[in-house]
DNA sequence: ATCTTTAATGCAATTTTGTCGCATTTGTTA
DNA sequence: TAACAAATGCGACAAAATTGCATTAAAGAT
């Protein structure tokens, strides 16, 4: 299952990329000026996020988002940032800022989804 | 647009209470043991959830889930804490732990919906 | 107790998001 | 250039949630 280069995969990323920010599926087609099938679109995410390329964040609408993992953990879990979400312009964006939890004993954390909403600089 | 009082309001409340976690539309629908259509539920979780008798979780799995409100806020948020997702019982809870966050310079932050995943005290 | 008002409900249709099976195409390597 | 398997297109499908509209029923007024 060795992973191939493919047309669809570099137009995926680049668009990300040059976004600079979270995108969900239908975002991505989109700007991609090729006709690329959903469910490949989908395939393609979803392999990016098991190979840690991407990273996924589920937002209170419910949606997937994708975003460009920092590449620079060598190869632990980069979702440990909060997510924000803009009531105004409706972007997705990572925020430098770290999770930081407690849990109550006996309780062990895998991995977090945290989304804040509210209004980005942009917009304020 | 004053709020009536109806068996399946009751009904809903009770199955919360008494579940003591976070449940999704159709997880309540089960618990019911009346015949109630889908749509009435997710109108009566909705109208509970503005009056701030509810609050809504949206899971990594990109489901709602409703969790009863503290009331000791007067009238602030509630849903500034932690919830936890169990990856061995799919339960979804409340934590007591607060989300405490900093966010960059002129962003504001109206709401969160932060969802730890893993195992919890039942299971570990 | 009955009437009136309108919030709440049932039902069907619709939308949105995401996945899956399967035949076909295409990237990679020998 | 041939062979293998990963990737794609397409359609079908599933699940979650909402909406329009006709009907029902809760609550206050008479
Ligand atoms: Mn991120
Ligand atoms: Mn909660
Ligand atoms: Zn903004
Ligand atoms: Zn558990």
């Amino acid at each position: 299952m060795k992973r191939r280069n493919t047309p669809t995969k570099e137009a995926v990323l680049e668009v990300l990329k040059t976004a600079g920010k979270a995108m969900s599926q239908d975002a991505i087609e989109q700007e991609i000026h090729m006709d690329i099938n959903r469910a490949t679109i989908y395939r393609v995410l979803n392999r990016f996020c098991e190979d840690g390329v991407l990273h996924r964040i589920v937002a209170d609408d419910g949606k997937q988002y994708f975003a460009l993992s920092d590449k620079n953990d060598n190869n632990k879990v980069s979702d440990n940032h909060f997510h924000f979400k803009c009531l105004a312009c409706d972007t997705i964006e990572c925020l430098p800022n770290k999770v930081s939890f407690t849990v109550p004993n006996a309780y062990s954390v895998a991995h977090m989804n945290c989304v804040l909403t509210g209004i980005c600089k942009d917009c304020s």
